[in-house]
DNA sequence: AAGCACTATGCACAAACGTGCAGAACGGAA
DNA sequence: TTCCGTTCTGCACGTTTGTGCATAGTGCTT
């Protein structure tokens, strides 16, 4: 029976984790198999019953972590990755350290904004379960092109949100981009859309990955069939350095005239700066010309990436 | 090196509990032995690095814990133990558990209350470290008697306390009693007994177990030269049920008109109420007459408790 | 520089753990 | 009731982890 079963995992994790005993020794209370605890303890950790979480006291953290800390004035976590590892490998497992150091911060009645791209689509992938009550997840940008709705790639991962924290989900279903910025403020006026406005207002968290113009691996956002030739060009003539959320600005932080940005569906930069926890996570050192202008733009409260990056984030910075 | 160590730790820590990479590929990325790595882990757990904690779903918990939660307003604990093991080791496993779970609720600038007991020695003995700054540990109540001045037992206790958190401890060098209501006055108008009585009336969080007039093995302040022939005779007149960091109460919660608690040096129960986090842990069902005075005169906010003791108070209590 | 006390390391072994698989138990549907 | 599909259980095996012990390293004293 599922009751029982949940409160045996509660039990046999009460057990393990708390009290140091063996699966053997808690199989033997339960009356069961020693392999059905070990069942059990992993289903607690899944369902979020057992909640692990590393707190690295921030005096003694290593001079990587502090030295960024001091220097964008972001809660930033390192995560230790090999050099070896390619960028796909990397990925998973920012993505992975990413997915389990959110799952702390969320917490009931938070309404969640998420962006989305394959930075995201990764954590998704990883996230533990943790029950809430009436939290809600909110598509930051819409995704749509010129090729698709862009519905199923966003919607997978808003999906996966929202039944980790057993959330509500609100999709954004307009283009990443309108073709013209009058349609933008038409459909900014439909109650529609000002229902999921009103919610990013009072977001609680936003999480979202960041694109750079000059990555190895160009984000979705400028190679996926979002923007055209031309809007590439200005992209270029005005200086962009990368985007969040498919909301562009420059290398010092800057944003203002920016034409695309009026019809981008993305928040608008001092917006998002007024979510009280902003989480940016980034994997691959490509994509650090678009991380400085982010953090210059003070869009993130904490920021989650590798390790090679994060060195690459303060070297160069030594030479400017 | 103790600092290299201490990041080692936390990238081992990272990698195993956020990544789940098995300690042989930490191993190998740190450039070390996998036996090395399960020492580093070991000790990223005991210097408190890594939390873990257990959060019940307040509504798919078990029937007890929901029965006491609803019937008392406090926040329980209910600690799975078999009936067949015997005071010593549940108390052991009790306090184990306890030690765990108030581990996340201590943090920094906190000032923590505690009492000394049988009960409070054993949860001192379980603490996890966990580093915090400006936090004050302070005596709840003396610790003398007519033979000892009771400084070691109780210092023990609060050192550990002190240790596990890094914080400093406060003691409260008087005896438990007083012979005379007279010299309590006039003690208490010292200015060191004041910086105490201060400190506990800024408390964030009191820990404390529970005496019992009639338990089988009668608490150290019923039995152990704390009181005396006639005091126990009055104890029995007042209709006593048991005791608080030696301050006294009747079954229903009341305690006005018991002359000891004049002499008491424990901290006046109207003053214990206003700390806003007050654990009581409790083990051994014979304690049950005591806790539920405690209970009744709304004494504590959180309740950790083993099973059989759970199941005594919520049975007995069907029956009034 | 040498000696000493203490701590950290790796090895090897034992203990503890995760998981594929086959069978049992369960829960509808006919 | 019987059937069938699904979920749960325990076993057996291979993997992963903890730990006593001998050795290597480190820092402090003389």
């Amino acid at each position: 029976m599922t009751l029982s079963r949940h409160s045996d995992a509660l039990r046999a994790a009460q057990m393990y984790y708390l009290q140091d005993l063996t699966m053997d020794a808690i199989a033997r209370e339960l009356r069961t198999s020693r392999s059905t605890v070990s069942r059990l303890l992993s289903s607690a950790r899944e369902s979020g019953l057992v909640q692990i979480q590393i707190r690295n006291p921030l005096d003694t953290g290593p001079e990587l972590e502090s030295m960024i800390r001091l220097q964008y004035k972001v809660d930033v976590h390192v995560v230790p990755v090999l050099d070896t590892l390619n960028e796909a490998e990397t990925l998973d497992r920012v993505a992975m350290q990413a997915a389990r150091t959110i799952g702390p911060l969320v917490d009931s009645n938070a309404i969640i904004g998420v962006a989305w791209g394959s930075t995201l689509s990764a954590v998704s992938r990883h996230l533990t379960r943790k029950i809430t009550h009436d939290s809600v997840i909110v598509q930051l940008n819409g995704a749509g092109n010129m090729q698709t709705t862009g519905i199923t790639y966003a919607s997978d991962i808003m999906r996966r949100f929202g039944s980790a924290y057993g959330a509500r989900v609100e999709q954004f279903p307009v283009p990443a981009f309108f073709d013209h910025a009058a349609t933008k403020t038409a459909m900014w006026n439909e109650r529609s859309v000002q229902r999921v406005l009103e919610l990013q207002a009072s977001m609680s968290i936003a999480i979202f990955g960041v694109g750079s113009v000059d990555a190895d691996y160009p984000s979705h956002v400028y190679a996926g069939g979002y923007l055209d030739e031309e809007d590439l060009d200005v992209l270029a003539d005005s200086g962009v350095a990368g985007d969040v959320a498919t909301v562009f600005f420059r290398a010092d932080g800057s944003s203002d005239g920016i034409t695309l940005n009026e019809r981008s569906t993305g928040p608008d930069l001092a917006r998002l700066r007024q979510v009280r926890r902003r989480i940016c996570v980034v994997s691959g050192a490509s994509k650090i010309n678009g991380l400085r202008g982010a953090l210059a733009a003070g869009l993130a409260t904490d920021l989650i990436l590798d390790e090679a990056s994060a060195r690459r984030l303060v070297s160069l910075d030594g030479l400017t």
